[in-house]
DNA sequence: AGCACGCCGACT
DNA sequence: GTCGGCGTGCTC
């Protein structure tokens, strides 16, 4: 009997397929996603099937036997599948570890993708009718009996246990013929689409953006861009209901901060369908139910983070991605891919439309909305009645500052409370103060490990690397200069408290940063205090910025608007932007119009001045213009390659190689990390760009190709495609 | 990435 | 004498 060849992605981080051997009986449950268990050098592997064949590159004689066989059924759908392969290809990543991160960890772990048959004992009605004394002398029969009389449309082991009762006594009680034991299964079939709560009035521009979306047949995409407070989630909510109806599944991908409790009951207030949630809270064992949930289609609504975009579903009908220009939807570390993105290729491939949301969408999107692309539906009015808030700059030039505060936003700080309303005042950095300057000699404290400097933390005296968590105490001495004369600069949530709590000791102050609330509990409490609504000063990071509704602020306060205008990296300002509106976004809600007040070094900035005047989607375009000048994305395509190995002139050497034969879509050379040595190795990378994807793409490929550069010395490398950020 | 093999320094 | 440091090489 002669063996087939199957070809097997392995969890390694290597760019190939290995091949084994199945003997026929194997065969007719092998298929592409199915798991299988391998020995791999000394070890044994779960892998993925990728392809059945019958030949190989290697002689029949060194190839292995497959170990096992997991899955029936593909554990991989074959769009997700499909999907996979495009991601691995697209981000020249390692098959065998995109295909292990579409799966959930139980199902890596070699967990069946059918979940154990769920046993529930009931009562018989011999059971029912017993009388008590027949079982005095029994005192376990009899409290297990109880507990089945007392629940008789049948418990769980579990259940049972918290009682301490053991499956052996329900066994004594099936044996004795009073109760009896049977497999407990979810209702298949089709979700109910019926609505626990009516449908919000829409808008006329939200209800043509609901027809729009429900008109189309297969594959679009749609960009929603809605100012905040226009009613963004009430065209989601009134799209999904619809898609409910038609019996399909909507998939809801939102960035990790904005996955609160909150934003769950939203949706499960709505519907009568099973929502699921997966968030990174999650154990491995309730993610894999949701998991299935999912699969079998009892799941109407999947809502989760980045991750959550390989969920399967049953019968897909749509993909809605809220505040699409969310940084958390790149993973930054190992498979860097763009949930985004992604989701668009799968949208494609199940053939279902995808909605992306956002109020400041991201270039990248609003360029593919106005090339036509992407269906550009827009919200323009506020659907709660609420005015827009106003916008008002003020001048830091030659005021004088304490502790970076304005007079004049002193004042108008003032001004609200009296009025008994809230103050948010916004500030991007933590800790006390960014940097530590020595007044002598302009020496600033920097972080051994990263070229980045430091934050000075007051309240635990100490400076704290923000990048890599390196801890110290505060110096006493320039160690450039020896002078003592150390002063901090700039502001951070630590500093503004003092000068807040120094000028308005009469209300209260909840900070809201990393060091103020360290988990979502502790985040919780304090907001159930904000939502009274009393008069205070709500003082934060980005933290505040997302997600949340503060109806009694009527202040909003950017104490540094200028950061990111001025940055390195050409993403600045279109993030500084973003941020402004959002976070201005929060003031207002409830019916009064809110202020926004910018502190700024810069006030004719023309980009604060056209975002003031015209809004952010004038201020988009003006952006996209400048990028179109200098040929930066969206106009072209980027990857950062990066080279690391123990030896500098080695990882440059390798990367100068890359740099000769990729040059059409290298315009630059090599370049050292920012943390330029890590655990002893050392790190650099080259940039490539080019207008044209597919030549970005042809020359990615030269890595592998025949004329790939040889590796000098243990050069590892790996791709960044379509980095965010470019260190 | 793991996991072995292999060859050199300070310890029971 | 050995335990263990991490350099090097391989995984169908």
């Amino acid at each position: 009997m002669s063996h087939h060849i199957v070809h097997v992605a392995v969890p390694v981080p290597l760019r190939q397929i290995f091949d084994y051997l199945a003997p026929a009986a194997m065969l007719t449950s092998l298929q592409p996603g199915v798991r299988v268990r391998v020995s791999f050098g000394r070890r044994s592997l779960i892998g993925v099937v990728c392809d059945i064949h019958n030949t190989s590159t290697l002689p029949q004689g060194h190839l292995k036997l497959i170990e096992e066989v997991l899955d029936q059924e593909p554990a991989l759908t074959p769009a997700l599948f499909k999907l996979a392969q495009f991601a691995s290809t697209y981000y020249f990543h390692p098959i065998g570890e995109v295909l292990a991160q579409a799966l959930p960890v139980a199902l890596r772990h070699g967990d069946p993708v059918e979940a154990e048959p769920d046993l529930r004992w009931r009562p018989t009605p011999l059971g029912m009718l017993l009388a008590k004394e027949s079982l005095q002398r029994a005192p376990r029969q009899m409290a297990a009996l109880q507990l089945l009389r007392d629940d008789p449309q049948g418990i769980s082991r579990e259940f049972a246990q918290v009682f301490g009762i053991t499956t052996r006594d329900l066994a004594t009680l099936v044996k004795r013929g009073w109760a009896e034991v049977y497999e407990h299964e979810e209702p298949q079939g089709l979700p109910s689409a019926q609505l626990a709560q009516p449908a919000l009035p829409a808008s006329q521009e939200q209800k043509l953006a609901i027809e729009r979306v429900l008109n189309t047949t297969g594959f679009q995409t749609f960009l929603l861009e809605g100012i905040t407070g226009s009613g963004k989630t009430e065209v989601y909510l009134q799209i999904i209901a619809e898609v409910l109806q038609r019996g399909r599944q909507a998939l809801v991908l939102v960035p990790e901060i904005s996955l609160t409790p909150q934003t769950v009951a939203r949706f499960q207030h709505r519907f009568r369908c099973p929502v699921v949630s997966l968030h990174s809270g999650l154990s491995d064992k309730e993610r894999m139910n949701a998991w299935r949930r999912a699969r079998h289609g009892q799941a109407g609504i999947i809502i989760g983070t980045r991750s959550a975009l390989f969920t399967p579903m049953r019968h897909p009908g749509i993909i809605i991605l809220d505040e699409e220009h969310d940084a958390s939807f790149k993973q930054a570390e190992g498979f860097k891919y763009h949930a985004r993105d992604l989701a668009i290729v799968r949208a494609r491939i199940e053939n279902i439309p995808i909605l992306l949301g956002s109020a400041t969408p991201s270039l990248e999107s609003l360029h593919n909305a106005l090339r036509s692309r992407y269906v550009h539906l827009r919200l323009k009015q506020r659907s709660n009645h609420a005015s827009l808030p106003v916008f008002h700059r003020v001048d830091l030039r030659q005021k004088k500052l304490d502790e970076g505060l304005a007079p004049e936003t002193l004042e108008r700080i003032q001004r609200h409370l009296k009025q008994n309303r809230q103050v948010l005042v916004f500030v991007n950095r933590r800790g006390y103060a960014p940097v530590i300057l020595c007044h002598d000699c302009g020496w600033r404290v920097p972080c051994p490990h990263c070229s980045t400097l430091p934050t000075l933390h007051k309240a635990e005296a100490c400076i704290l690397c923000h990048h890599c968590g390196f801890r110290q105490p505060i110096p006493l001495r320039c160690t450039s200069c020896g002078s003592r004369d150390l002063r901090p600069l700039g502001v951070g949530t630590e500093r503004l408290q003092g000068v807040l709590e120094r000028h308005f000791p009469n209300f209260p102050l909840w900070r809201i940063d990393r060091d103020a609330v360290r988990n979502q509990r502790a985040l919780q409490k304090v907001m159930d205090d904000v939502h009274r609504n009393e008069p205070g000063l709500l003082l934060g990071t980005q933290m505040l910025a997302k997600g949340h509704h503060f109806a009694a602020v009527g202040l909003v306060v950017i104490v540094d608007a200028d950061s990111g205008l001025f940055s390195a990296d050409f993403r600045g300002p279109e993030r500084c932007v973003q941020m402004i509106e959002q976070v201005a976004g929060r003031a207002g809600r409830a019916g009064q119009a809110g202020e926004v007040l910018l502190q700024t070094h810069e006030p004719e900035h023309p980009l604060l001045t056209t975002l003031l005047t015209q809004g952010y989607s004038a201020l988009a375009r003006q952006l996209l213009e400048e990028r179109r000048s200098l040929q930066l994305p969206p106009w072209s395509y980027q990857a950062l390659l990066h080279a690391q190995s123990n030896q500098r002139e080695a990882t440059l050497e390798f990367l100068k190689q890359v740099h000769d034969i990729t040059t059409e879509a290298s315009p630059y050379g090599p370049i050292m990390a920012p943390i330029e040595k890590k655990a002893g190795l050392f790190r650099a990378h080259l940039l490539l760009q080019s207008t044209k994807r597919a030549d970005l793409h042809t020359a990615l490929e030269r890595l592998n190709g025949p004329d790939a550069p040889l590796l000098p010395d243990r050069v590892r490398w790996w791709l960044d495609v379509d980095p965010q950020d470019l260190l």
